[in-house]
RNA sequence: GCCAGCGUAGCUCAGGGGUAGAGCAGCGGUUUCGUAAACCGCAGGCCAUCGGUUCAAAUCCGAUCGCUGGCUCCA
């Protein structure tokens, strides 16, 4: 149920296949199409035994699945690329061909995925491409011949599950980069480079905001300015509260397993619970917030009058995330979400949509966030409810989008309702999922949630889960990869550094930092025995918006010379006073 | 959970069968400086853990834990 899964798609998941050629020709795709090809046809001539999977063009470049008689190591890479290489010099061309399908079992005796695949085919012909004596399963299109193939370079090896399905045999995927020229390439390879900079584990640690130790495994320390963006968050999204009639609750952290029984965790999330045992009797810490939330709802009797009710929760969650899923704030086993549950009438169920949007971008905004992705996904096969229902919900969420750009996603709904899920891009055009709002017939149901209507009679109300930013953890670690750690001044752990000259500046920088601070202002002193450059370049690398430099000149002044974060740009000397307001309305508008 | 790789000082990394090295950070001192790194010195490690091979293991082997890249999963 719910809700907020922690994952991200930065390479695309499957459900993102569709468009993630979005900018790609058509060329580029033969080329990378056809550099799999060559990566198949190396691989065969080094390992005569091979059997040969899958080799597709993806964003970015190209992958090919082998079953090998030994794991590859990434010293291969060389010798296969170099194989690859003279395969491109020798312009051979790829030549299309039909077989009558009887023929091209044949032809395939000796490579059990590809038989797989052709009896998967309804076909009574398969196409079959050829270059260099090396042939494949394809259905095209390729590149002219192989000199025609841009420039390309392998990446790394990793583990695959043939089809996607774990229990599968697991093949060994070799992945490549192609684009059509070496400088795209080299930007690409650039990219993921500054990708490597912008890493919010790397920066966590950089900028003292968190960290990791093998005694929590995925489970993160904040740091005193971790804590604070941290807070600011959520001080910043308490503030919508108010402003979109949400009510905040405490609920228990752990729970008897009764509730998660009545609520059916226990028998589809079990593996996913940390259970606990206490006088004989057992617990589960709570995965989601929504089982409590019902409970919550069920303590009073309500009116038609009260709802919609918005109960939002902070609460800290736990998940026993399977080993090798985990990711620095990514997914991390124990966090908490701007979660809030909604409970309101079928006949709301559009106006609570519309005004969860109208939230969403005003909280993306806030963050520096660009203009998400929407999806809409429906009806799956296996589902609660009547037709008649989720018909009504689909159309009031297709309501709710009307204006905005979305994309409809067959049966990719959840069992309990359809949903909204949003997917925003950063900096470096990677994409993940953030908000998500879902609709959800089934707990109602299964905890008899009722209220009172105008008539005196009791229905039942649907309920919506929804978060914002979703696990804050996640999003804070999203954050700092798109802003590469230079938060906005609103959400910035230290707004300012004050920076004395010399040693004789520091108790006019203290009547400064007092000024300042009774302004509400977060600001440090940089009094270390350093030089005024070597402060500088420190706060720069601190990512502090502000650098105060008092001297002299400044403290006869009863003024501060203020240099920003951005582009290093000086803005000379002003008048204390005048500083304070300035950041205050920068603030204020969360600039 | 699966495949592969990695684990040496707080951080980034070098070394590699014969009693452990650098830079940065830290600490002490000198310097008091005008917009991205002053200088000198000191201290800091059971080389992840456990077991094995060996006269000798940080180094080779195995297991465990953790991390990384993928895959799968994400009621």
């Amino acid at each position: 149920m719910s809700h907020q899964h922690q994952t991200s798609t930065p390479e695309g998941s499957s459900d993102a296949l569709e468009g993630r050629y979005a900018g790609d020709n058509e060329a580029l795709i033969r080329m990378r199409h056809s550099a799999a090809h060559m990566m198949a046809e190396a691989v065969l001539a080094m390992f005569p035994d091979a059997k040969l999977g899958i080799g597709p063009p993806i964003d970015d470049g190209f992958y090919y699945d082998f079953l090998l008689p030994r794991t590859l190591t990434p010293d291969d890479l060389p010798e296969i690329e170099s194989r690859m290489r003279e395969s491109a010099a020798a312009a051979a061309p790829f030549i299309a061909e039909e077989l009558p399908r009887e023929e091209g079992l044949r032809r395939f005796s000796d490579q059990p995925f590809k038989v797989e695949i052709i009896e998967s085919l309804a076909d009574d012909t398969v196409s079959i491409f050829s270059h260099r004596g090396f042939t494949d399963l394809c259905q095209g299109p390729h590149a002219e011949s192989t000199d025609r193939t841009g420039a390309f370079k392998l990446l790394r090896v990793a583990g695959a599950y043939w089809r996607g399905d774990e229990r599968n045999p697991q093949l060994q995927r070799i992945y490549g980069a192609l684009f059509e020229t070496q400088e795209e390439l080299d930007a690409h390879l650039q990219r993921i480079a500054e990708a490597e900079r912008r890493d919010h584990r790397r920066l966590g640690r950089e900028l003292d905001l968190f960290f990791f130790d093998p005694i929590a495994p995925a489970s993160p320390f904040f740091l005193p300015k971790g804590a604070t963006v941290y807070n600011l968050m959520v001080d910043f999204i308490r503030e919508l509260y108010d402003a979109y009639g949400y009510r905040e609750i405490i609920t228990p952290q752990i729970f008897l397993s009764d509730l998660w029984k009545r609520s059916g965790h226990y028998d589809n999330y079990l593996e996913s619970m940390y259970l606990t045992q206490s006088d004989d009797i057992e617990y589960g810490v709570k995965p989601m917030n929504c089982p409590g939330h019902c409970v919550v709802y069920l303590s009073q009797l309500h009116s038609y009058r009260a709802l919609p009710l918005r109960y939002a929760d902070f609460g800290r969650l736990h998940r026993n995330e399977r080993s090798g899923v985990t990711h620095g704030l990514t997914r991390v086993r124990s966090f908490s979400q701007d979660d809030a549950h909604i409970f309101c009438r079928i006949d709301q169920i559009q106006e609570e949509f519309s005004s969860l949007i109208r939230m969403m971008r005003e909280v993306y905004a806030a963050f520096g966030l660009n203009e998400p992705r929407y999806t809409l996904s429906l009806r799956p096969d296996q589902r609660v409810g009547s037709d008649e229902t989720w018909d009504r919900a689909e159309q009031a969420l297709r309501d709710a989008l009307a204006g905005t750009d979305y994309e409809e996603i067959p049966n990719e709904g959840a069992f309990y309702g359809p949903k909204i899920d949003l997917f925003s891009r950063d900096a470096l055009r990677r994409e993940w999922q953030l908000s998500t709002f879902q609709l959800d017939f089934n707990l109602p149901e299964r905890f008899g949630l009722e209220y009172v209507t105008e008539d005196n009679r009791r229905e039942r109300p649907v309920m919506i889960h929804r978060a914002i930013l979703g696990s804050l953890e996640r999003f804070l670690g999203v954050l700092l990869e798109h802003n590469a750690g230079a938060f906005p001044l609103w959400l910035a752990p230290v707004q300012a550094v004050i920076i004395p000259i010399a040693d004789r500046h520091v108790p006019y920088a203290r009547r400064v930092e007092t000024r300042l601070r009774a302004s509400g202002l977060r600001c440090e002193i940089d009094d270390r025995n350093e030089r005024m450059n070597a402060k500088i370049r420190d706060a720069q690398g601190q990512r502090v918006p502000y650098m105060l430099v008092v001297g002299d000149r400044e403290e006869a002044a009863d003024a501060v010379a203020v240099r920003r974060r951005e582009n290093s740009e000086n803005l000379g000397p002003m008048p204390t006073d005048d500083f304070i307001t300035r950041a205050q309305e920068e603030i204020a508008q969360r600039g």
